[in-house]
DNA sequence: ACACGTTCTCAGCAGGTTCTCAGGGAACCG
DNA sequence: CGGTTCCCTGAGAACCTGCTGAGAACGTGT
């Protein structure tokens, strides 16, 4: 099992390989995103270790590259938890899993087998609902194949009720999960913005996927029609 | 987002319970494996995490039970690294995450929160009453397959007959259970309430499943007719 | 400083939903 | 059969919810 580790901080690198080599993985370093982002393209392994924080480059952009060369070794992302990322955004950027540092070498192992067992699918990194594409990784949305220019937040609601295809989900869901805690405002804005939504990714295409369920929220449905 | 704990050491259990309602979970605990089991089984959690030495019952046992229950709800296990079974073994038992004790509560969080994003792999949570179909995932009713649009009263009314399907329910019970407690009105609401789901879910389709009693209240009975 | 895009608030409207009431019927009892 | 009780139903009033246009506030880049 071959595993290409990219951590810049030699000591924890080091421990690291000398614990995978102990447990029967063959393991590569790169101690800067370059080299790992190299290192990942031109060997087939069966899964990285990319720490998030690198010097020069972020462990994000290695993740793209790497997707963007079709390459699909499972990514585990170690992440600080003061960093200016939070998890989600891991897995929005494609990664297959990530701890959050410090974590015990025994669930590094753990996740590891988990992602080898898993495997490598053969599959895109995006979200798809019907017609509707969205690719996190370009931050992306296609109805048709015809690109839809998003806001921020408006992207953030898609993705958003596009996890949740075809469930209702409340106004007060859609609030906790895209605005931050610090909000106080009405429900109120959710409507605006299903009204903005609509005009973008239904209107021009004489769809209706995004229907309301009075009283109760939203539901993007994947049936078109 | 509400997460099953069952944990009989208790003052683990209450520590975990009140970091968990910090993070903005909704918490359930429960001391031993048959109470978390039937929770688990009676209660839709986004997630639940099983200690895996519990009196009694074993945590896989649990897991056992309720995976044969047809409940996909992720479970991520509580091993203790000294234990009979290592750590593969979660995996092997259907678990879809673990953590060996002891585990630092920050991971805890972001294992669940990776759990809960990726989701119960199917649900087919719905319930059925002869031809008549509720889907509280998509807050839809069908009969015979064709769906019928609900008020949201007459939807929790639905939803209420059919978790007492073939049982008489009360005009009081129906009002305790559908509207809220501040309601002081009188029981011909339900009456009413009664003549618009008749036309709606028994009249075009010629059946008679929404029965009155006289004197004790009304019953959906599963046999149409 | 200015123009622009984005976010958000507000108020009014349209239509759906809830509930009350009163009259008519059906079931039950002696 | 007559009286009583219970249930059904149509009409309508009060209420609530969600949609929308206008515009203010904010930040960003020029």
């Amino acid at each position: 099992m071959r595993v290409l580790l990219v951590e810049d901080e030699k000591d924890l690198a080091e421990s690291i390989r000398r614990g995978l080599t102990n447990e029967g993985f063959v393991v590569d370093v790169a101690h800067d995103g370059v080299t790992g982002a190299w290192l990942a393209v031109e060997n087939p392994y069966d899964v990285a270790v990319l720490d998030i924080m690198l010097p020069g480059k972020h462990g994000y952009q290695i993740l793209k590259e790497i997707r963007e060369a079709k390459i699909w070794t499972p990514v585990l992302m170690l992440t600080a938890k003061d960093g200016e990322y939070d998890q989600t955004d891991a897995f929005d950027l494609g990664a297959d899993d990530y701890l959050t540092k410090p974590f015990s070498f025994i669930v590094l192992v753990a996740h590891l087998r988990a992602l080898i067992r898993r495997g490598a699918p053969e599959r895109p990194v995006t979200l798809t609902v019907g017609s509707l594409v969205l690719d996190p990784v370009r931050r992306t949305v296609t109805r048709q194949g015809s690109p839809v220019a998003l806001t921020p937040k408006e992207y953030a609601i898609v993705q958003y009720l596009m996890r949740n295809h075809d469930q209702v989900v409340s106004k007060a869901e859609i609030l906790d999960n895209v605005w931050d805690a610090a909000y106080e405002g009405s429900d109120n804005v959710v409507e605006v913005y299903m009204g903005y939504l609509r005009k973008k990714i239904d209107t021009p295409f004489n769809t209706t996927t995004l229907t309301t369920v009075r009283g109760m929220g939203y539901c993007l449905v994947s049936d078109e029609r």
